[in-house]
RNA sequence: GGACAGUUAGCUCAGCUGGUAGAGCACCUGCUUGACGUGCAGGGGGUCAGGGGUUCGAGUCCCUUACUGUCCACCA
């Protein structure tokens, strides 16, 4: 037989484990083509080198969820992705190539893709490698990068669809623009912060006259690039002015004054300056009057040449400058202090600028409605409900996508352009000529944003746009679980991307999760360095004991704050279930053989009809997504019913000379804790298959052993109810004796006093194990001195501990005028309920049943402490 | 400005369709009880943020107020 180490150690446990389970192969499930496959969408995490907290939650949800549902027998299918394209990985592939001296302009662009992609093979494989360190049941063969050719493929050809349909389209927009990371980035990638920042109010003089009107603006630099000012229609301060220009400070150029219900007359002056060029709103007042686009900043945020002076000034010295020129000429009214919000990029901070500039879009308009309607028909699901708001507000308000990065590091856009006759083209394949001239083409230099094959990831990872078997067995999957954080960048498009090109919606279910917070709830973030590495964590206590954490006392779509705390106390369960299997195996002889007990006690029947139960409600959490209180439930089990009485129980029979008496404890005790195992190991692999492979006759691993099932035969109700008379009379008595100060070593005779004689009878051995007592007599009616002995009272009997020496008489009536006042209280409120017609009448039979059988039980021990206290004198 | 959460024991949080409040940690008292001190037994501690309503009955449903947080939008 094997054996379990003395000292509970989880990380040679978990290294060997997963060692294992990669050599083994398990995670080809067999196909059963009649049955529905699940399948799970894993999130491509980022190429960081290392797994951070957000994805081991992530993670260890879907893993609890692929591992549950293969032990139902679904074929279940974990797709790993390892990376995408993004403006984060190709700067840490710059900053990479930077230590060995190294641009990407030196390498030029093929050489730095083949380096960047021999760098993300080479993280992505260590993604992989930690993933399996937690245990995750992926499908790791199948690693699938977004941007290897078959998820090229995809890509391509989903542009070219979209481009033939007219949904992708080449335009001048406002776009943000990161003059850091000079690429353009979607609105979804600029945060809004709050900044001081001053409100300059300039005076333009009227053209023609000696009028001046006056206006405010919080960047006076983008003032060169005016082509106009606006006022409201109906604004009567300004009516004499229509059709009037102005002449533009410093540089003199006549910009017409517009009207535009766009204004907002309450605001400031009343008067806005136009910036077609650089600000999103003006843009479109730009476009509605035909107004001149002027840009007044480059690439890195400097002052373009049309300038003057001003020309390749940084932005801020600009400003500086510009102010101090229109304050000499007599143009600046006054500057007062100002906070807004200012667009940052996510990724470096800086101060994004908004810039027209010429980019691909999609068309988001006739995407989101079918996206919409997946959600609103419950084709998809949210769970919980209520980020299904979330995603209608995005959607309902979503403007068109731009989806052009300036970066080498993503599919190239494949669209290229004739020089000599003007034509774009859009094709699949590399395209040398221009298809309608002849002539040489050029290939677009841009990339598209990383979300644009992210979305394709359901099914691109199955093969698609080919018809493979994966595609047609596991698509559409079945559920995906992902932080909220990411619903807007990933879940929508995911979603109408399904729905596009593949008709279905790409899963049934998205299963929210909140997100991992630091002790004080912060948000674990680089620049607080206040973000906990999982491995960390995972030598320290373990992987088991990690995932406990991040599913035990946490609910779908609400954050958690992750302390080690938490982490120690499941390593603590985890070391308490190694003992527990370890005291079992101890008591096994050589031989034993797993089979039927002979006979089953009530403490038998008890635990068996709690882990039956059990079995039932976990089932129901898990498939109601509740992971958290399913984990709960099966540790409750295991500390509280197994191993607090169910063990401490069955040494009583381990140690009996009757044979098949010692033999059935151990049948019970190694069956019970099997099913138990089973029912955990979703949630901790690694204990749980350690200590399963070492039990007689389990089968070779855990994970594929089949789920529990509720057996209506193993619901012993009687004895059920029998031992928990008996276990209340142990509570009592322990209790008693802690409040009197008796040494836990002390016997005691005892006298008990019941009208339900046969569990004590049954139970006769645990109340002198766990209650010490010594001789045990029973009666119906105590004739005994009250007056010289202890009394522990439940609803089912009375329990008498003479022990004259140690009684003291006030202490004692003291002790029980005490729980009879709780008694009372208890009872005097479930009979006001008893005597309310209204409950008696409206609530259901069973609740009012059931609250009478509490009130008879509560009335029969207030009679029994009432008895005593009398006794007592 | 809009939306959505949260407010339950000292702390961190559970509490499914309404049926007399739970866990872990911390605290107090005992215990070297032959698996486990990463443990065992016992204990104290909550008007479930305030107010109102629906109901026989509300931590749970509705309204409202306050505070905290998150997301979205954004006026120069």
């Amino acid at each position: 037989m094997k054996e379990l180490a003395k000292i509970y150690d989880p990380s040679s446990v978990e290294d060997k484990h997963y060692r294992r389970w990669v050599e083994m192969d398990y995670f080809h499930t067999e196909r059963d083509p009649e049955k529905t496959p699940y399948t799970i969408v894993m999130p491509p995490p980022n190429i960081t080198g290392q797994l951070h907290m957000g994805h081991a939650m992530d993670e260890t949800w879907q893993d609890i969820l692929i591992r549950y549902k293969r032990m139902q027998g679904y074929a279940a299918l974990w797709v790993p992705g390892t990376d995408h394209a993004s403006i984060a990985t190709e700067a840490k592939i710059v900053a990479k190539m930077k230590e060995e001296g190294l641009t990407k302009q030196d390498l030029g662009r093929e050489k730095f893709l083949e380096r960047a992609w021999d760098w993300k093979k080479q993280y992505g494989g260590r993604i992989v490698e930690q993933l399996k360190k937690l245990g995750c049941s992926c499908d790791w063969k199948r690693e699938r990068f977004t941007m290897d050719e078959g998820c090229s493929k995809a890509v391509l050809k989903v542009f070219k669809r979209l481009y033939d349909e007219g949904l992708i389209y080449r335009g001048e927009r406002i776009i943000n623009w990161c003059p850091h990371c000079k690429t353009s980035i979607s609105d979804a990638e600029v945060e809004y912060e709050e900044q001081a920042g001053s409100f300059w109010h300039l005076k333009y003089p009227v053209a023609g006259s000696d009028e001046f009107v006056e206006l405010a603006t919080t960047r006076p630099e983008t003032m060169l690039g005016d082509t106009a000012i606006a006022v409201h229609p109906d604004d009567e301060r300004y009516t004499h002015l229509h059709g009037k220009s102005v002449i533009l400070p410093l540089v003199n150029r006549e910009i017409p004054i517009v009207c535009d219900s766009y204004v907002d007359r309450e605001f400031g002056t009343g008067v806005v300056k136009i910036t077609p060029a650089h600000d999103p709103n003006d843009f479109e007042v730009g476009v509605r009057h035909g107004l001149p686009i002027l840009k007044v900043l480059t690439d890195d945020a400097r002052m373009t040449e049309d300038c003057g002076k001003y020309a390749g000034m940084d932005r801020y010295v600009a400003r500086k400058a510009i102010v101090a020129d229109l304050e000499a000429g007599g143009y600046l009214a006054s500057v007062e202090p100002h906070s807004h919000n200012v667009g940052t990029c996510y990724r470096c901070g800086t101060t994004v600028e908004p810039m027209v500039s010429k980019q691909w879009f999609v068309k988001m308009l006739p995407l989101a409605g079918p996206a919409i309607e997946a959600v609103r028909d419950g084709r998809v699901k949210f769970v919980p409900e209520r980020f299904d708001k979330h995603y209608y507000n995005w959607m309902e308000n979503t403007r068109d996508w731009c989806i052009s990065r300036q970066l080498w590091w993503g599919h190239r856009i494949p669209a290229y352009y004739c020089d000599v006759c003007g034509e774009i083209s859009v094709s699949e394949t590399p395209l040398a000529a221009c298809p309608k001239c002849g002539a040489p083409v050029r290939r677009d230099e841009d990339t598209l944003d990383t979300w644009f094959s992210s979305a394709l990831w359901p099914f691109s990872t199955l093969g698609w746009p080919e018809q493979t078997e994966d595609l047609d067995y596991f698509y559409p999957t079945s559920t995906l679980v992902t932080g909220y954080d990411i619903i807007t960048f990933w879940v929508s498009r995911m979603i109408f991307s399904g729905l596009t090109y593949t008709d279905k919606a790409p899963f049934g279910t998205v299963l929210i999760h909140g997100l991992v917070r630091d002790a004080q709830g912060r948000k674990m973030s680089k620049s607080l360095g206040n973000g906990i590495d999982p491995l960390e964590i995972i030598d320290q206590y373990g992987a088991d004991a990690l995932r406990l954490t991040l599913v035990v006392g946490s609910t779908p779509g609400n954050d958690m704050r992750f302390s080690d705390e938490k982490v120690k106390a499941s390593r603590n369960f985890a070391n308490k279930l190694w003992n527990a299997a370890r005291f079992v195996m101890m008591n096994l002889p050589e031989d034993f053989a797993p089979g039927a007990p002979a006979s089953l006690t009530m403490a038998d029947k008890w635990v068996l009809s709690q882990l039956n139960t059990l079995v039932k409600s976990v089932t129901e959490n898990l498939d109601k997504f509740e992971l958290g209180l399913a984990a709960q439930k099966v540790q409750d089990f295991i500390w509280g019913v197994y191993c607090d009485w169910y063990i401490e129980i069955a040494k009583l029979r381990l140690g009996s000379e009757d044979a098949a008496e010692a033999d059935s404890a151990r049948q019970i005790l190694v069956s019970a804790l099997k099913t138990a195992l089973t029912l955990l190991h979703p949630f901790m692999p690694f204990i749980t298959e350690e200590i399963y492979t070492a039990l007689p006759g389990a089968s070779d691993t855990l994970m594929l052993e089949k789920w529990p099932e509720y057996d209506p035969e193993m619901d012993y109700a009687a004895e059920q109810e029998g031992f928990e008379k008996v276990m209340d009379l142990i509570k009592a008595v322990r209790t008693l004796r802690a409040d009197m100060g008796v040494h836990p070593a002390k016997r005691t005779t005892m006298i008990v006093e019941t009208a339900d004689k046969a569990p004590f009878e049954a139970g006769v051995a645990y109340l002198a194990k766990f209650a010490f007592a010594g001789e045990v007599t029973f009666t119906e009616r105590y004739e005994g001195d009250a007056k010289g002995a202890a009394q522990a009272v439940t609803h089912a009997a009375r329990a008498f501990i003479p022990m004259a020496e140690l009684i003291d008489k006030e202490k004692e009536q003291a002790r029980l005028a005490k729980e009879k006042e709780k008694c009372e209280k208890e009872l005097s409120s479930m009979a006001a309920k008893l005597a309310n017609e209204g409950f008696v009448s409206k609530a259901p039979a069973h609740i009012v049943e059931e609250m009478r059988q509490k009130h008879a039980a509560a009335a029969e021990k207030l009679a029994k402490i009432e008895q005593s206290l009398a006794a007592l004198g």
